[in-house]
RNA sequence: GGGACUGUGGGGUAGCUUGGUCCAUCCUUCGGGGUUCGGGACUCCGAGACGCCAGUUCAAAUCUGGCCAGUCCCA
């Protein structure tokens, strides 16, 4: 049986898309819709529903991140939604920062509550007073726990399906370290679990580190993931923070070292959301509708049975033997037999992004094979011999290539610029030279009309070469790389 | 926070200026029947809407006011 959800058309599915080039926002909200990602029509701004389909991209995606975060030692923890105002407002850099977008619970049935709780826009604050209690000895450290859960921001910008939302899906890892070099080193293993959560999704992207005046409230300092998207406007992916001890000397979390000592502790945080999915679409995606790696696809592998009533061999039984023996070797695996016309279902699975798809006509149903044909447009005749292994070989070519396409879009998104002029009206992301100081950094964001992302960080995906003299003042010593953009 | 605009079946729309020809147009979608099925099938039957509340009027999708929701621009 097919579930009616699988069977809904999209809405307008025969109009072309908007152009992905030059109406970028138009194309990746009609792409959403038509795919069936998202409802948007819920009726609160900025809070969407997860439809089955989406819901399943977004659990695979969660998948990639609990393996990942769960082999460097994390564990997972789940604390309450509730804060409590007290709490909230302890460290004083963080409720200014956040201060403006908290939804409150005032009021519990027909009485006011004496505390006002607020609703989590992150948790740093439901945390930390337990880690207070959690942490008593060096033996107890590190401390690295996870969780993801929805988290809540009054945001008052323009909302937008997975890439600007009041209600977030959040994952955060919160740590507690034993002094400084512990906590450096843990920003470092959450940069390189991120950069295999990204390669899983075939996702490109580019640590930065964020200026002073731009990081996290609270943050001693802020590592920002940033890709390109459109034009010349960035997406923040996710963020690594180092604490130091900005947020353990007001909650108190201390530990008792080997020779008797209390000490703070260090701490660290690293932050992704369902931005990721909205990237995976906004980077992958095509003039045909979402492409989704196979890592988060819902279903990887899409079987299309060709009936014909002139026919002798129904090709169905096959269809579906090949598809639980696909199931068996852990694919996901979805066998499309509604009452549309074969061209119809491909229109569709391409719309809504499955990697392969394999027709079972007649002819194939016959010899036992079947006729692939992947994402990116690759058509080859699989089997009879070893079509299973043929399968999950032709899924590992189809992320390889998934992968090289997004590294060249990328690539071409990067542009250096040596004056403020050239950063008037730019159309691509700037890499500029910069001397470190603020007045210089808002110099180049007057000019791009953006924001100074702030210098990579670590490994980056190309070249950059010795730097030029600061687009700012002119000055060429400590002059360093940073990146200027519009982000989104 | 300030300003502008928009609300018509599940989605997109026509009608609104100049109230009546509208038990509301077209496309899509949805339910049922039949013929089909290797790149968006055809056909027959059926379903489904004027954001909400007042007001003006013989008469309101259309005019007025309030509310709600959404979009865009500016801070």
């Amino acid at each position: 049986m097919i579930p009616l959800y699988e069977r809904r058309l999209p809405h307008r599915a025969m109009a072309d898309l908007p152009d992905k080039g030059t109406a970028f926002m138009e194309w990746y909200l009609e792409v959403l819709e038509r795919a069936a990602l998202t409802d948007k029509r819920y009726g609160v701004k900025g809070m969407n529903v997860w439809t089955p389909y989406g819901f399943r991209a977004r659990r695979n995606l969660d998948a990639v991140l609990v393996r990942e975060i769960e082999a460097t030692g994390s564990v997972p923890v789940e604390f309450p939604a509730l804060i409590p105002q007290t709490e909230f407002q302890k460290e004083k850099e963080h409720i200014k920062g956040f201060d403006a977008q908290v939804y409150w619970v005032t009021k519990g049935g027909a009485s006011d509550l004496d505390i006002p709780l607020v609703l989590r826009p992150t948790s740093e604050t439901a945390m930390y007073p337990v880690f207070a209690l959690w942490v008593r000895s060096h033996k107890d450290l590190p401390l690295n726990v996870y969780q993801i859960v929805n988290t809540f921001r009054y945001e008052t910008k323009t909302t937008r399906p997975f890439l600007r939302v009041r209600e977030i899906h959040f994952f955060e890892e919160h740590t507690c370290q034993s002094d400084e070099a512990a906590a450096t080193a843990r920003v470092a293993s959450n940069l390189q679990a991120f950069r295999a959560m990204a390669r899983a999704l075939d996702l490109p992207f580019v640590p930065v580190r964020r200026p002073d005046w731009d990081k996290f409230p609270g943050a001693f300092y802020s590592i920002a993931l940033d890709i390109p998207v459109g034009q010349s406007r960035t997406l923040q992916i996710g963020s690594i923070h180092n604490y130091r001890e900005n947020f353990s000397k007001p909650y108190g979390i201390l530990f008792e070292t080997p020779d008797g000592q209390q000490r703070l502790v260090h701490q660290t945080t690293f932050g992704l959301s369902e931005r990721l999915l909205g990237a995976v679409v906004a980077v992958h995606g095509d003039a045909k509708g979402v492409v989704f790696p196979t890592a988060v696809a819902p279903y990887q592998v899409v079987v299309v049975p060709i009936v014909s009533a002139q026919a002798t061999t129904d090709p169905r039984p096959a269809a579906r033997t090949l598809a639980s023996e696909l199931t068996r070797r852990g694919l996901r695996v979805f066998v499309d037999e509604g009452e549309e016309r074969p061209g119809a279902k491909y229109y569709r699975w391409e719309l809504r992004g499955a990697p392969l798809r394999l027709d079972i006509g007649a002819r194939e149903a016959a010899q036992g094979s079947a006729t692939a044909v992947d994402r990116l447009g690759t058509k080859r005749l699989l089997g009879p011999e070893g079509l299973p292994e043929a399968v999950v070989a032709m899924l590992g070519e189809f992320d390889t290539r998934l992968y090289e396409r997004a590294l060249a879009q990328f690539r071409a998104a990067f542009t250096k610029a040596t004056t403020l002029e050239e950063l008037k009206g730019s159309t691509t992301v700037r890499l500029v030279g910069w001397c470190t100081q603020e007045t210089c950094g808002h110099a180049i964001e007057t000019a791009i009309d953006g924001a100074l992302l702030g210098t990579p960080e670590g490994e980056v995906p190309f070249e950059l070469g010795p730097t030029g003299p600061c687009l700012g003042c002119g000055r060429t010593e400590g002059v360093v790389w940073a990146i200027a953009a519009q982000p989104l």
